[in-house]
DNA sequence: CAAAACTGTAACTTTTTTTATTACTTTTAA
DNA sequence: TTAAAAGTAATAAAAAAAGTTACAGTTTTG
């Protein structure tokens, strides 16, 4: 899963944020985005990993955040739901004896990284709790 | 096709860059990079239409760029082969009756449209020439 | 003028990636 | 002790991307 993941890691941090003291469920949160639920249960779990979110287990229970959404912020969802932000490689190995071919996918690599940390840069200003109060 | 595209193009355009006089065959650019002619060909029906290169038909046919790679930076190609990059959206309608779910898409659109604006900066400090000055 | 070497494209197939589902185990509150 | 949850592995379905085929059109050159 590389799409995908950051959008539905941010969904369901920004409703936990909106309700930062109840146990959400991973079906109401899937209701919220017309998921499976399991799909849900899979990125808290990736979540639980990072020390983002608590989950309780059994009846009445659920997710909700482990830290203020002030303190979480986008390059960390960005970071634990995508390696990098890539427009791709050239596939199959390219040839190796052409001079081009030979490089062409660490020099890509090489403007990648940069495009990364920009858009790192950009995303470490923004708080969960900015991106939860435009709702 | 998405990904792959910014990168086949780059590679074509990296080659044209090399051999600026002559008029290369779709046939020597996949062999460059492994990939079908055809998928080569469509790339630069693209670049056509953008007016970075121009093809000549028939026997000794082949490409050309019409630009010096010092006029061309790399946002331009950026924008004829992506429409933007994203992190990916809610899928499948989700749920208008969430305030959350009614808007995540728009919100996420904001914040991508940011992000893009950075990138399209970025790359519009780097020239074709620069990049295959790396070969 | 005919053959060879190209481009241009549409249609189709295959492969890969992503998303959804099923099935089942474990946990906990009431 | 039942109902409502999480956790997770395995599988299936759908979507997207890449690759291929086929063939028409163009240009050079013998």
């Amino acid at each position: 899963m590389i799409s995908g993941k950051f959008a539905i890691t941010i969904h369901i941090l920004t409703l936990l944020s909106k309700f930062p003291d109840e146990y959400l469920s991973s079906d109401f949160i899937a209701g919220s985005m017309n998921v499976h639920p399991v799909l849900v249960r899979k990125e808290i779990s990736n979540l639980k990993k990072n020390h983002i979110v608590e989950s309780k287990e059994g009846k009445n229970g659920g997710t909700r955040l482990l830290k203020s959404s002030t303190k979480i912020t986008l390059d960390e969802i960005f970071k634990m739901t995508f390696e990098t932000v890539t427009l791709g490689f050239s596939k199959n190995d390219p040839n190796p004896n052409c001079p081009v071919g030979k490089q062409i996918n660490k020099n890509l690599d090489y403007l990648y990284e940069d495009i990364n940390k920009t858009i790192n840069l950009q995303l470490s200003e923004i708080t969960l709790e900015d991106f939860s109060n435009q709702f």
